[in-house]
DNA sequence: CAAACTAGTTCGTGGCACGAAGTAATGCAA
DNA sequence: TTGCATTACTTCGTGCCACGAACTAGTTTG
């Protein structure tokens, strides 16, 4: 149990290291590179990029503030809600997204080039199960 | 590869979550929360725990100040260096460590609950396996 | 139509991180 | 020993991120 924890811990700080770099490298901070994926589904309405990434209102408004500074997303009225914006990917944002993402898997996937094939696919089944079964909503989508 | 990548972030996400969440439950920062586990192995001199925690001096300056303040941590002069300070939990410092260490011990194993008991063992042994071929260090110490 | 609700923003506060520059003690070398 | 580089830590300025409370404006509902 104790073992358990501390690879847990430990692992964590290992993959948010690695997502911090990637995101140096490609001038994003980790909360950008987060956000910036989450966008590439399509655009979205602030409430709606609160409830995925797990953010207060307060707390995204700045966000996406410094984004669009950035040229990385534009808040684009909604047509058919006068209060609402939909945030959206900017030629800039969707390129740095993709190459976020690139690397992101690339390097992340390099995490287990030292476990042999089959311990690679359990636990990658595992870790699957065990976030699927927590509920936990992808941030880092596929596609 | 995607998969993989998808599962260590969410896994992260997880992690992160719980973590700050007992930590909330002890009055305890992350970042607290992470420092006061390091020193229950003893008191340590900054940089010292700069390396330990990865972070900046300027960081850490702040950092201790806020759990000293908080009567977490106290500072104490090195008695065979002038220039330098040793770290130690106090008392209610050393309760909150162990309180937070007990509880996140225990969140954090759960999160296995869903695997069989085979698979959990394959998972803790891989876990082991990368954060130690990636040399990260303990952060959440046994003991 | 008025009241209740929803979408987002603003404001104040605080934690955390960084780098550059500063202070003070130490150690080494001439 | 004197003097200079090094080390230990702090300070300062900047910026990101997070929160809750309070506000504006538009939408829905009774």
């Amino acid at each position: 149990m104790e073992q358990v924890a501390s690879g847990l811990v430990r692992l964590t700080f290992l993959v948010q290291s690695v997502y911090a770099e990637v995101g140096r490298g490609c001038e994003l901070t980790p909360t950008q590179a987060q956000m910036l994926c989450v966008l590439r589904e399509g655009p979205k309405g602030m409430a709606e990029l609160c409830g995925v990434l797990g953010v207060e209102r307060s707390s995204l408004t700045g966000l996406v503030d410094r984004a669009e500074r950035s040229g990385l997303v534009v808040r684009t009225p909604d047509p058919t809600d006068r209060r609402a914006v939909k945030v959206a990917l900017t030629e800039a944002g969707d390129r740095a997204a993709r190459e976020f993402h690139e690397q992101i898997t690339s390097r992340l996937a390099a995490l287990l080039d030292d476990l042999s094939p089959t311990e690679q696919v359990r636990f990658s089944r595992s870790l699957t199960r065990i976030v699927t079964a927590a509920g936990v909503p992808l941030a880092i989508g596929p596609h």
